[in-house]
Parts: structure tokens; sequence; C-alpha cells
DNA sequence: TTCTTGCATCTTGCATACGATATGCTTCAT
DNA sequence: ATGAAGCATATCGTATGCAAGATGCAAGAA
């Protein structure tokens, strides 16, 4: 479950290669979410080039990836800018993945595997676990792995593709996002109904809690937009 | 309704500038769509090079772009292929589309005003005319621009362009696509049922007629795939 | 003082060159 | 005859250079 890989490579694994402008894009792309590099903020190709250490072309070359993710503006001879987010876009992003995690929730159910199950249950556990202990950012983690599992598990890819491309484009909102201990618990109980409902097999209910749910964390984080 | 001004443009109009690499891609997106780039066809950098009369540079940067829309698959080192869509790509389009368009029905219901209606009962009425004449290449042009539009009214940003995105993916399906007239005419009577849920503002039946459109569109469209 | 115009500088867009990697064919050994 | 290994060639990834356009500042006019 998107796991980072820190441990020992198993000695067959894959040595892993990846071009320069992947490794650009991913680095930019962490700087925008981190807010190192802040909305609205102008990008400037040669500071980064220094910074980096790498020549314009990759630099550009992840720049119109950036761009295709909607991250940033590219303006034609003008430069790229940190795409800002209106709090109107951030509940637009949320009620369209509502609307797919529902879709997502329905089929789910449909077609999970016992494997599957255990597999999101096991990360439910985990997740409550940090949610005992009040470990804010590895519930955080894993709380996105399961909604994006679920995107994965549901069998449409197109839907995957989408709620991932949404996902990561709000991260950034929700990694700022401050909730309060009530407004968690919320969450954490709309987790438990998710799971009883999917271990009921139950498609209808599993959609409705994860659109509820969903609609909930635009009251969760609509003051910090 | 996405008429191309082909007029006389007015004496202040802003001239156009475009970027290379944006006229590339758009060629390139025009060749896919229009079949001279065949799914899985590996595209020659060098050989576009030559044919469009650009250097390197501009070319793989419109790649880039189109990798974001998902139109091609660029493989580190060995080349972009025109990706392939399989009848499962399709269908899972179709359903992502059929849900989105559900929501955009109920909410267009809540917010349009009575001129987005009159634009839209235009729109089609002009349809009409061309079905009465069985002119389907201009009935087909009307109905994407309908369903565009739905999506953009609906106020969801965010909806309306992922909306578009796999409506343009799928452009090169549909537009080889051939319906039987049985199948036209269901398809015709739908946008009727739409246009009187429109009317009456009836944002749930609105809503369930595109559903229902799309998915039926799935059976119009899955031999030829 | 304020607005406009011209100039200098900074930044981006595109072209080209070179090194690195993949792919297909030929050759040699079994 | 069949398979593997090595080499040649095609293609890709990255760096760099140059020219065109944008931005900011200063000087002059109203």
């Amino acid at each position: 479950m998107q796991v980072e890989d820190e441990g020992i490579a198993p000695p067959t694994a894959l040595i892993q290669r990846r071009t320069l402008h992947e490794q650009v894009a991913e680095r930019i792309r962490d700087m925008i979410i981190e807010g190192h590099l802040a909305p609205g903020a102008r990008i400037n190709e040669a500071a980064l080039v220094e910074s980096l250490g790498v020549s314009r072309t990759p630099l550009r070359e992840a720049l119109r990836t950036l761009a295709g993710e909607n991250l940033i503006d590219i303006r034609p001879s003008r430069g790229s800018v940190v795409r800002r987010l209106t709090p109107g876009d951030v509940a637009s992003m949320l009620q369209v993945l509502a609307e797919l995690e529902k879709l997502a929730g329905r089929l789910l159910c449909e077609r999970a595997t016992s494997e599957d199950v255990a597999e999101l249950q096991a990360a439910h556990a985990a997740m409550m676990a940090h949610y005992a202990r009040r470990d804010r950012l590895p519930y955080y983690k894993l709380n996105q792995a399961i909604h994006t599992r679920i995107a994965q598990l549901c069998g449409n890819p197109v839907l995957a593709e989408i709620q991932s491309g949404i996902q990561s484009r709000l991260k950034r909102i929700r990694f700022i996002g401050n909730r309060s201990p009530e407004a968690w618990a919320n969450a954490v109980r709309e987790h438990e109904e998710m799971m009883e409902a999917l271990a009921a097999r139950d498609g209808a209910r599993l959609g409705e809690v994860l659109a509820r749910h969903l609609m909930n964390t635009w009251d969760r984080v609509r003051d910090v937009v």
C-alpha cells in the first residue's frame, strides 16, 4: 500500500532507472505540496536549474508534466506560476471526488476478493492504531492510501487515475489542514462505518458513506483554504 | 457554442500568439483522433520532426503534453506509442462520464439561468434538424457540444475539465462509431427527455437520463472498439 | 509631478550537438 | 540447425547556445 521501500532491496530487484525529468518533476511537486513553492509564485527556470543541478531541457519537460497535472500554469514567454487553489476549486474537487468514490464503493463491493477486503481492513486497523496515539502524519498517510486503494480495486482504471490525480492536487491543502478533535473523531467514525459496509458487501451503503465522508471533509478543511 | 470564429476579426482583437509546441501538440492530437497515427503505433521523433518542420525540443514538449492527456505513453529511452484503447477502457470512461454527467445534471437544474436553458434548447433544436436530415457529422458535433456545455454550465470547473478530457479521448472511437437507425432514434429520444427534464428543472431526472444515455452509448459503440 | 517612450537586462523558446541506451542483425560455437 | 553473443545502427536523453520577446528602469515631455 504505497509503502516507501526503505528496506534492503532483494538481490533481484530491478535497479531503478528514472529519467532526469521524472526526478525533477517529483522534486518540484514535493516543493509545491510542502509549501516551499508558494501558490501564485513565479517559477524561475534559471534559479531552479541552479539549485537542482540540471540543465534547462529536463527542467522544462518536468514543468510540462506538472502543467499536465494542473499543478502549475505555463504562460507562454512569461514563465510558469504555481497554481493557486481557491476555496471554490477545493470544494469542486471534493464534490467530484465524492461522486467518484461513491461509484468506486459500489463497484468494489461487487467485485472485491476476500484478500482485497482483508488488505483494506489491515490498513484500517493500522490507521486506527495511529489514531489511538493521535499520531497525525502516519494517520493521514494511511487515510489517503485507503481511499486510493479503494479506487484502484474497484476495477475501473480511469476512475482510479482521476481519483489519484485529484487527490494529489488536494494533498497540499490536507497537509496543512488541522482538525479539531471532534472533527477528527467524526472522520474516524465514518471510516469505521466504511469498513462495516465493506465487510457486509453493502455497495450502496459504502458508496453513501464515502460520499458523506468527503462532503464532511469540506467542512473540516474549509477554513484553511 | 464552440463556434469557430472564421469571420472578420474586430480591429482590436488580440492577435493570436501560440507557441510552437502548442501547435505541434494540436497537430499530433488531430493525427491521433483522425487515425493517421494508429493506436499502438510507435512515434518516431525524427520522422515527425521532418514532416512538421520543427526541431526536437518543441516536439518533445508536445509529447509530454499529450502524455499528460493520456493520449500517448512515453516509455523511457524506448520511445512513445499511441495509447491503445481496449473495450474495457472505453467502458470505464463511459462509466465515469455517466457518473459525472449525472452530477452535472443535478447541479445544472439548481443553478441554470433561463438564458442557459434557452441556449441548450437552441442547440438541441439545431441538432434535431440535422437528425431530420440524417446528417451524421453535424449531429454528432452538436451532440458532443451539448454534453460539454452541460458540464460547463453546472458550476463545477473541475467536473467540466475532466469531462472534456474524457470526451476528447473518446472522440476517436465515436468518430468511427456507426449506429443502427434504431440505436440512433433511441439516442435522440433520450436527448428529448433530457430537454424536458431541464425545462422542468428536474435535476434528479436529468441526471438519471444523462447516466442512462451514456450507459446506452456503451451498447451503441461496443462493437466498434 | 505624472505619464509616456526608449533602452538595457533578464527570461524564455527553439535549434543543434553529443553522449548513452535500446534494438536488430550477423556471426560463431555447439 | 539452433542459440547466444557481439557489433552496428537507430533513437533517445541531456546540455548548451543563440535569438526573440518580456520586464523594469530611467529620461524626457506635458
